[in-house]
DNA sequence: TATTAATATAGCCATATTCGAATATAAGAA
DNA sequence: TTCTTATATTCGAATATGGCTATATTAATA
C-alpha cells in the first residue's frame, strides 16, 4: 500500500470511526432510510443527524435522494459495510471479555 | 450494537484512521517490528513514528517489548488486521477504477 | 400566497489532532 | 563516567472536529 492510497483508505475510515456514524452505517445495512427514520433510530437530534449524514456523503460513504420532502440515505461504499462487520465482532468478543 | 459498543469501536477505528498508523500495521502484519525498522520502511522521522506507535500502544492496539537500546511492537489487537483488509481490497479496487 | 413538515446550513465555541523542533531518557560501549 | 545509539516526551502552533442554537431551504398543501 503506497501513501496516497494510505491517505485514502484513512479518509474512508475517518468518516466510519464516530459512534454516531457507525450506529448510522448499521442503521442502513438492510436498506435506505430517511432522515426522519435515522433520528429515530439512534434517538439523535435533527441537526447532529443530518451534519452526520451529510459528512459521510461527502466523503463517498453514503448517497441520498430527495422524495418529496423526504431525503432517504443509502450506503454507498459497500466496503463501510464489511470494515462495520469487523468492529462489530470485535465489539462482540470483547464484550464477552475474550478480546 | 448500543451506544457504548459504538463508542468503543470507534475508539478503535479512528487509531488506524491515519495514513501513517495504517502503513505501520500494515508493515507489522507479518510479525514485529523495531522502531528505526518502522522508520525506514515507512521514511518517516523518528519523532512521528515514535508518537503514533505510542498513541497506537495506548489505545490497544499495539504492544511493545524492549531488547537492549531496541523496542519491539507488534499488533497486540489482531482485528485492526481484519479492519486493514477491507480497506486494502478497497484501495485495490479503487486503483482499478472500480470502486 | 401562507403555512407546515422535513431537511440542510451557518456560526460559534470548546476540544482534539497533527506535525515539528527541541530536549529527555534508556541502555550499552569505551 | 562519558559517549553513542535508539527511542520517548514535551511543547507550541496550526488545523480539524464535535455539538449546539438558530436560521435557511425545499417541497407539499391549504
Amino acid at each position: 500500500m503506497d501513501k496516497e492510497l494510505a491517505m485514502h483508505a484513512a479518509e474512508v475510515l475517518k468518516a466510519v470511526a464516530h459512534p454516531i456514524r457507525l450506529l448510522i452505517v448499521e442503521a442502513l445495512q438492510d436498506g435506505e432510510r430517511s432522515v426522519g427514520q435515522i433520528m429515530d433510530a439512534l434517538g439523535e437530534k435533527q441537526a447532529i443527524t443530518s451534519q452526520q449524514l451529510n459528512l459521510m456523503k461527502d466523503k463517498g460513504v453514503l448517497a441520498s435522494r430527495r422524495e418529496g420532502t423526504k431525503v432517504y440515505y443509502r450506503i454507498q461504499n459497500p466496503n463501510v459495510i464489511r470494515v462495520l462487520n469487523c468492529v462489530y465482532d470485535h465489539c462482540d468478543a470483547a464484550a464477552k471479555g475474550r478480546s
